[in-house]
DNA sequence: TCAAAACCTGAATACTTATTCATAATATAC
DNA sequence: GTATATTATGAATAAGTATTCAGGTTTTGA
């Protein structure tokens, strides 16, 4: 059986290399999407031999899943870094918000990414948005119990959010409609709008 | 140069065979994703020669954008008729968001092809979103004139409102977290969270 | 310094897929 | 009824893609 796994190279030129695949693969797959990127198109664009590829990865679903999951750490960790550093339920999903939507404007690529992952495996897709909203529950559920939010569904209320939060995201990056210009303020509206609705 | 069009046949028995194609075409498109659809699968599954797809239509892609548009129009007609039938703007968009639910859940095919325009034509993606937005804005300008709502920012709700429906839909059709079984009652919560936010 | 390990190559192979076309069946119009 | 248009076929062709591997170079460690 074949190994299925990434191998991780232990010289710093091996390293190099196996970056400069991760690299080139997250270009292509956000300029011509997953299916459209062919290994031959990642050799090449890496300036690589086509034998090269295989000495890292076994085939393009692995490296997929391992940029997702780079991506996925890398936004988490972003996400909660920033919002321990302001107080109060209302200023946290602001600044959760806020992150996430800047995260998505600067990695356009990650944001991506992700969504494809509907039209390649959809259990990774499921995984993603099922703990990304189990996350945001806990966080929700402390804010109920401190009185700072309404008594909610938090899971209904955590898909409410990251609905609101990616399609702003898509409106932004892919520059649908008009004053997409500053991010504070859109989030500033959005805030204001949902606000009422949700916190006490 | 080629005829990029879509041959409709004029026999009944021509009809059928289209027909056909469409419907065989929309169930492989949902189980195995545009990309992992071949034109054979599609003959094959269809129980008629390789060469009979390219009677009816130049390629897969010309395919993908005919069975968009036919759910575009069906969805559309959906919402505005239900809608048409309630009277104020809150009734209304629960209306608007319930319908576009359901019509996801009882095609759950058209969901995902509407979906996925975003990794196989972006200008698609852009455009279904986009007209929807405008449509949607001018239901909202109306309900402000008419002093049902708040004077938000139309386009921005629009996109929240589209984001929440989308999301929302997107938890019931893939069955994540809980309690995904009445439409109506999951709506109606929705409804209850976003309310004072936007509803005077 | 030099053997071993790691890294790299790209032509060759095997496989998959789109698309054509000569041929034939079926339906339609007169 | 029969000439014409329409519909249908599927083997053959052409194009593309993943993956291997024999033979190289470079780096590492002792």
């Amino acid at each position: 059986m074949h190994e299925q796994e990434i191998k991780i190279p232990t010289t710093r030129n091996g390293l190099a290399t196996f970056q400069l695949i991760v690299d080139t693969t997250i270009d292509l797959f956000y300029k011509k999407g997953y299916h459209g990127t062919t290994i031959n198109n990642i050799t090449s664009a890496a300036g690589i031999g086509a034998g090269t590829f295989y000495l890292y990865f076994p085939n393009k679903l692995v490296l997929y899943r391992y940029i997702l999951t780079q991506y996925q750490h890398e936004i988490r960790k972003r996400i909660s870094e920033k919002v321990s550093r302001v107080e109060g339920r209302f200023e946290k999903e602001k600044e959760g918000i806020k992150t996430f939507i800047n995260f998505a404007m600067e990695n356009p690529h990650a944001y991506n990414i992700i969504w494809e992952s509907l039209y390649i495996d959809k259990t990774i897709f499921r995984n993603y948005y099922d703990s990304f909203a189990k996350r945001y529950e806990r966080g929700l559920k402390k804010s109920i119990e401190d009185g700072e939010m309404y008594d909610v569904d938090t899971e209904l209320v955590s898909y409410i959010l990251m609905g609101v939060t990616n399609f702003i995201g898509l409106k932004i990056l892919l520059d649908l409609g008009h004053n997409n210009e500053d991010v504070d303020k859109i989030v500033d509206q959005v805030m204001d709008i949902i606000r009422s609705g949700i916190f006490k």
